[in-house]
This record gives C-alpha cells, sequence and structure tokens, in this order.
DNA sequence: GCCGTTTTCGGCCCGACTGTTTTCAGTCG
C-alpha cells in the first residue's frame, strides 16, 4: 500500500475516532500523523524499511506500527474493527453544518439514525427536537443543511471565488466606516480550491459594514450575525464571512482567519513557549487577564511575526509545514512575483482548439508586455482537439518565422507543439518533425486508465526523447471534476532532472498539476518549472496569475522560474534542450 | 496518541456564535 493511501486511511480513522467519542487529542494525533505524511520530504518507502518514522515528530510508537502494517500488508485490523463499528452514513453527516461528532452519536444512540436518510424522517417526526441539547431550532437547521447540502457543500476554484471575492471587497470598501479591509482565508493562502470567503475589516461602527455585508446582491441566507461576525450564502452555493474588529486588532485579525488552522497551531505555541498567548484579538503576557491590551501598536503582520522572533511568512506558505522553522532560521524565499513573468509556453490557437488567431494570441501578449509567447497547439492523434498533421505544424511553422521576420509585435513566438504522447510512449510526431520547432511540450490525452507502472513508464519513455522540452499538465487532473491518473511523480520528477526537462505548472485554474505540494523538494533538486496558461483563447493568458500564486506556495523563485528569463537566455536554454 | 532543557504525567491553541439552558456544551474556523 503506498503513502497516500496510508494517509487516507489515518484521516478516516480519526474521524471514525471523533464519532466513537474519543478524545480529541488521540483524534488530533491521527490527523496530524496523516498530515506529517503528507508533507514528508524524504523517501517514504526508505524510511519504513529503516525504521526511521519513529524520528519525525508527530509520529509515535502507535502510528509507526500501523503504518508500517499497512505498508507492508495493505491491512489493518485496527481500522477494520473501527470502520466496522461506526455506519457508513454517520460520516456523511458531519458534512451537514451544526453536527459534528457528539451530536452525530447523541443522535445515532438515542434515536437509532444511521443515515441521512433516517436523519431526515425522524427530524420531519419532529423528534430531534425533544432530545437533550437540542431543540426546534436545531431540527430545522439540520433539514435545511441536508437540503443545501448538494448545493452548498461544495469547494470552489480558487479563480472563480477570487472573482467573487473582489466585487464583495470592492462594494463594502465603498463604505466611509471601512478604514481597512483585506481577504483572509484559503483565498488569501492561495489554495487551489476554496471553500468559503473571509473577509475581515478595520471598523470603529461595525452596524453599516455589517448591515451593507447581509443585503449585497445575491445574498439567499443570513447564517449568522453577531457583533463581530456575519456570515451570509449567496445564490449558487458560496458562502462568506465578515468580521470587524477595531483598527488595533485588525493585523491578528488577518493573520489568524489567513490561517491555516495548523500554522496558527505553530505560531500560538511559538508564542506559549515565549511567554505569550496569541489569538484573533492580540498578543497578552501568558497568565495575564487576555483583553488587557498590549502597550505595543502592531501596525502590519510583518510585526506580529517579529515579536515572537521570526522573518515575516507570505500567506501562501501558511500551510502549517515547515515554514516557522525556515523563518526562525531566516530561509524563507524570495517567492516569484507577477511583474516578472515574461511570457508563456503552453498557449493554443484557432488552428487547433484555440478560440483566437496567431496574430491575436501574439497581439494579446504583446499588450501583456511579454517578451515571448509560445504557440503550443495539439498534434494529430488529439482528434477531439483538432490536431494538427505534419502538414498543417509546417505552415504554423512558417508563418510564426514571418511574423517574427516582420518586427509586427514587440512579443517574440516560440514554434512549439503539444505533442501527444502516445499510450505506448512514443511521440505523436516523428524526431525528424519535432526537430523542426523550437521547443515541445509532451502531454498525455489518452488512455488514462493505464496502471501506475504503465504510465509512470510511459511518461518516462516520452521525457527521454531528445526533442521533449517540457511535461504538460504532469497527472491531468481537473480540480473538483476528475482525479489524477495514476503516475509515480517522484519517478517522473527525478527523469526530468536527469534529462534536463522542465516540467510545467499548468496553470488553468482548473488544473493548477504540477500541484504546489510538490515543488519545493522538486526545485531544490533542480527541477526547472515552467507556468503555463494552456490557453485557449486570449483572455486565457491571464491564467498566469493562478499559475504564479500556486508557484509561490511551492516556494519558487525567480530562478527556477523559465518564465522570468530573458528572452536570449530562453533561446538558449532551448537550443541546449 | 504524542511529547519532554519544568520528561514518563499531564498537558495538548483560542475565541465567537448558536442554541440550549439559566451557566454552558458543541460547533466552527
Amino acid at each position: 500500500m503506498d503513502k497516500n493511501d496510508i494517509i487516507d486511511i489515518l484521516e478516516e480513522i480519526a474521524v471514525l475516532l471523533e464519532l466513537k467519542g474519543e478524545g480529541v487529542f488521540k483524534v488530533r494525533a491521527y490527523q496530524s500523523g496523516a498530515r506529517v505524511l503528507e508533507t514528508l520530504e524524504e523517501d517514504f518507502k526508505s524510511l519504513v524499511d529503516n525504521n526511521g518514522l519513529i524520528n519525525i515528530s508527530g509520529i509515535g510508537k502507535a502510528l509507526v506500527e500501523k503504518i508500517t502494517t499497512l505498508y507492508n500488508t495493505g491491512k489493518l485490523d485496527y481500522y477494520d474493527q473501527l470502520k466496522a463499528s461506526v455506519p457508513n452514513g454517520l460520516i456523511e453527516m458531519l458534512d451537514i453544518p451544526g453536527l459534528g461528532a457528539k451530536k452525530i452519536k447523541a443522535i445515532h444512540e438515542k434515536l437509532g439514525v444511521d443515515s441521512i436518510d433516517k436523519l431526515t424522517e425522524v427530524c420531519q417526526k419532529k423528534l430531534v427536537a425533544d432530545l437533550p441539547g437540542f431543540g426546534v431550532k436545531s431540527q430545522n437547521k439540520i433539514l435545511t443543511g441536508i437540503k443545501n447540502r448538494e448545493a452548498y457543500g461544495k469547494r470552489h476554484l480558487w479563480w472563480r471565488a477570487n472573482k467573487v471575492a473582489e466585487i464583495i471587497l470592492n462594494e463594502l470598501n465603498q463604505l466611509p466606516e471601512v478604514e481597512l479591509i483585506e481577504n483572509a482565508g484559503s483565498l488569501r493562502r492561495c489554495l487551489e480550491t476554496v471553500g468559503d470567503l473571509d473577509f475581515i475589516v478595520a471598523s470603529s461602527k461595525p452596524e453599516p459594514v455589517m448591515k451593507k455585508f447581509t443585503s449585497l446582491d445575491n445574498v439567499v441566507e443570513i447564517t449568522a450575525k453577531g457583533e463581530t461576525k456575519s456570515s451570509v450564502r449567496f445564490d449558487g452555493g458560496m458562502q462568506a464571512d465578515l468580521r470587524v474588529v477595531p483598527k488595533e486588532q485588525f493585523y491578528f485579525a488577518l493573520h489568524h482567519f489567513t490561517g491555516s488552522k495548523d500554522h496558527n497551531i505553530l505560531m500560538r505555541q511559538r508564542a506559549l513557549s515565549k511567554g505569550y498567548s496569541l489569538s484573533e484579538w492580540g498578543i497578552t503576557a501568558k497568565g495575564a487577564d487576555s483583553k488587557l491590551p498590549m502597550d505595543k501598536q502592531f501596525n502590519s503582520e510583518k510585526e506580529i511575526f517579529e515579536f515572537l522572533d521570526l522573518n515575516y511568512i507570505p500567506p501562501e506558505l501558511r500551510e502549517g509545514i515547515d515554514e516557522l522553522d525556515a523563518s526562525e532560521k531566516n530561509v524563507i524565499p524570495v517567492l516569484i512575483n507577477q511583474k516578472e513573468i515574461r511570457g508563456s509556453f503552453h498557449n493554443h490557437t484557432n488552428v487547433s482548439d484555440g478560440k483566437n488567431t496567431l496574430d491575436e494570441m501574439a497581439e494579446a501578449a504583446q499588450s501583456l508586455r511579454w517578451d515571448f509567447l509560445g504557440i503550443a497547439d495539439h498534434s494529430k492523434s488529439s482528434f477531439q482537439a483538432n490536431g494538427l498533421s505534419e502538414e498543417r505544424l509546417f505552415q504554423q511553422i512558417e508563418k510564426i518565422r514571418k511574423i517574427n521576420q516582420s518586427g509586427k509585435y514587440k512579443t517574440h513566438l516560440f514554434s512549439g507543439v503539444e505533442c501527444d504522447i502516445l499510450p505506448n510512449g512514443e511521440l505523436d510526431f516523428a524526431d525528424d518533425i519535432l526537430k523542426e520547432l523550437d521547443y515541445v511540450v509532451v502531454s498525455v490525452h489518452s488512455a488514462f486508465s493505464q496502471s501506475e507502472d504503465e504510465m509512470t513508464s510511459r511518461v518516462i519513455r516520452a521525457l527521454e526523447n531528445p526533442y521533449a522540452t517540457m511535461l504538460g499538465h504532469p497527472t491531468g487532473r481537473l480540480l473538483l471534476r476528475r482525479e489524477a491518473y495514476a503516475i509515480n511523480l517522484e519517478k517522473i520528477i527525478d527523469t526530468a532532472i536527469s534529462n534536463n526537462k522542465i516540467i510545467e505548472l499548468n496553470a488553468n485554474p482548473l488544473r493548477l498539476d504540477l500541484d504546489w505540494r510538490l515543488w519545493k523538494k522538486a526545485a531544490e533538486k533542480g527541477l526547472l518549472c515552467a507556468i503555463n496558461p494552456d490557453a485557449h483563447n486570449t483572455k486565457d493568458l491571464n491564467y498566469v496569475i493562478a499559475g504564479v500564486n500556486v508557484a509561490r506556495k511551492g516556494w519558487l523563485e525567480s530562478s527556477q522560474i523559465i518564465n522570468t528569463f530573458s528572452l536570449d537566455n530562453i533561446k538558449r536554454l532551448f537550443l541546449k534542450n
């Protein structure tokens, strides 16, 4: 059983223990064990084989034993028994707002409820309202929650969430009572998907701000309205929280609600170790009255970090992994910046399945002040995308050559192709065709259901082709829609590095592939990244914004991203490949 | 279940909001 399967099982054990009523700290131990595995830098196999797991903080004797058993046998009696003792339906109920493990347990034990259907039934029969700790309101809230589960339970692509957030931010910012306003939450951390929106406002007059927020266009439900916090739901399902705080607490609130939860825990532990208690309201000497304000004013998040002897940690890095260590050691990278992007490489025109002409794409790149634009239309096997035959490809090469010679655009065009990796690992065009191009993006567009071994050797074979320049969307995932195909990314990354190949960070908001979680280690090993919008029209070129976000989240600096290289350096790089 | 320069027990981040009950537990982030 591989690492990812084991992570899933540890997380499931945590959920099951919670539903059984185990202590929160035991539950947290399994959750944090899963998290530690997720972000493991070392090779998992050798750690297990050489008893190295026990030296990892957060993994103790019990977890080592369970992880090792799962790894070697693919089975764990403890897990099987636990799973058998908790009805499946209870796990689903956790998705209903207002229902946590304790309440679900009570409903299950007192009313024999073990599915959402039965839960609906007992609520309609008004049996839940009579349980201790419940009432009519809880009962109705559960019914609404069940009804809305499908529509509202979903996460949203960062790109879409950001569009909605920009509008709200702008509207609230019009109010004279709003002194400061920022996005927080996973949107600010630039996570690939976002559950809900969080806004932090500094104001001495919260009421008008709350009022405006809860009466915004498209608000269909106000789910909470207190003195400092309101929550609403928009039609379409997106939820948003607003917190209004006094100005002196703004940066504490902003930091807290930016999260992540794990990052906050690390920050609070650090504060405690230095004799302070940290919360969204501020920082106080440990043991002192927590309402007592500190003498010091904090005018930025940076000052909060500095107070705890830390360097500033950008929001994208606040995932509670190892950012505090890095910050303490003064090795937080200078992350790539949107302004450093000088072009991109994986873009389509209407010759294959794009919507705009070559000239329109070039013009759009020029208006973005890009120094270069790579055109990589589909190859012949991608029938569904009107892939180019050899003949049509040569016509395009010729057209690009003429445009470059004419000096019509300040942006230099590179001739490329997005060449299919056929199921056996061969490329869709012969080498004597590929050698006519400036560069070649190789991508998988077929036979997604191959085994991990097959898919891995298929892509490795493609990367070993001397004319392959970079690997496109390495896992084929579509966020919230389609899982990645099975592939051993560690082997792919190593192959890319040893063959001097680049791996794409596909910046299409649906892909964001290769995942940010893998970039830090890969880049440290020497892998170069290309942020590619995979544009199918001129507007899509803006997707590089999402790509840069994710690159930042992967701890990448400009020197590791070829989009920041000068035109001359790109030309040299492509000649070498 | 994990952890330890106050180490093998007794902690484990912190506070708002809700709905219940009448001082608080559960949920959520």
